[in-house]
DNA sequence: CTAGATGTTAAGGT
DNA sequence: CACCTTAACATCTA
């Protein structure tokens, strides 16, 4: 579930092993996944360079290339990750591979391939126009509660919003509102002060430590809603069976004892 | 076979 | 303009 966290560790990952290595291939299995640039170009565009450091903004990976401001992009889409592995990269699901000298190789992935990748000149110009909101965990408190009151809309759709804040998904919307015991149809404008407070408490706390569990809801706190995202499932706090309601043409899973609705 | 699944976007409606 | 729903994308899995 690629959303900030699981972005996040990409980004590590890819911090870990591959940065500074000088990639010598660049296979890409399905062109379709590459936007904005042809199958040819990304390897002419890549070709003995280097990716000098990485940056994430919501749920997009910017990885800068050596010698220019260009920056490979990757979103991930609902199935996509990354991984290095030794060899070629021979995997049912790679659309993309850099082979580094050393060997080894940079896998993009994508079951479903929903994702993309692409090459952009300016990281920073690229997230204007596409007009992604601040990353979640950048946003300072009071600019987060003025989107609040700029909006009429269910805080879950608000959240979930890449406009508005980048970074937010299904899954992870659903697990700071229950920790903050907001009801998930709740107007975004009707939180008081207590609640808006509560949310972005639970809204750090929840990315920062699912970052630090590397993203894998089995190392999660038991307190955590995640792994009991199943209707009629007991909810971890109270036992109450958790509901399941369609928000925006997603599934919001919630405790109906635990959350309440504001309007 | 069908429904639904972590994301984004376009299209159409209120 | 704000916001909602639906469908589409392409594929897998329960």
């Amino acid at each position: 579930m690629p959303e900030l966290p699981d972005v996040e560790v990409y980004r590590r990952c890819l911090d870990a092993t591959s940065l500074h290595q000088k990639i010598i291939s660049t296979t890409v299995t399905d062109s379709r996944m590459l936007k904005g640039i042809s199958r040819r170009d990304l390897q002419a565009r890549t070709k003995g360079r280097h990716l000098g450091s990485t940056r994430r903004h919501g749920k997009y990976l910017f990885a800068a290339l050596d010698r220019g401001r260009d920056s490979l992009v990757f979103h991930f889409g609902m199935t996509g990750n990354l991984e290095y592995a030794k060899g070629s990269g021979q995997d049912r699901y790679a659309r993309v591979i850099f082979g580094f000298a050393n060997g080894y190789c940079l896998l993009y992935r994508s079951k479903r391939r929903l994702g993309e990748v692409r090459v952009v000149d300016d990281a920073d110009s690229f997230i204007r126009v596409k007009g992604l909101g601040p990353d979640a965990l950048e946003m300072g408190r009071d600019a987060f509660d003025r989107m609040l009151a700029a909006r009429r809309g269910s805080i879950k759709s608000l959240l979930m919003n890449q406009k508005a804040i980048a970074g937010i998904g299904n899954v992870y919307s659903d697990e700071m509102l229950f920790q903050s015991g907001i009801h998930p149809a709740s107007r975004a404008n009707g939180l008081g002060e207590e609640q808006a407070a509560g949310l972005y408490r639970s809204m750090r706390l929840v990315l920062r430590e699912a970052v630090r569990k590397h993203a894998d809801p089995n190392l999660f706190p038991a307190s955590y809603f995640i792994p009991s995202r199943i209707e009629g499932g007991p909810c971890p706090r109270c036992g109450s069976k958790i509901r399941k309601i369609k928000i925006s043409g997603r599934s919001g899973y919630f405790c109906p004892q635990c959350q309440k609705k504001y309007y």
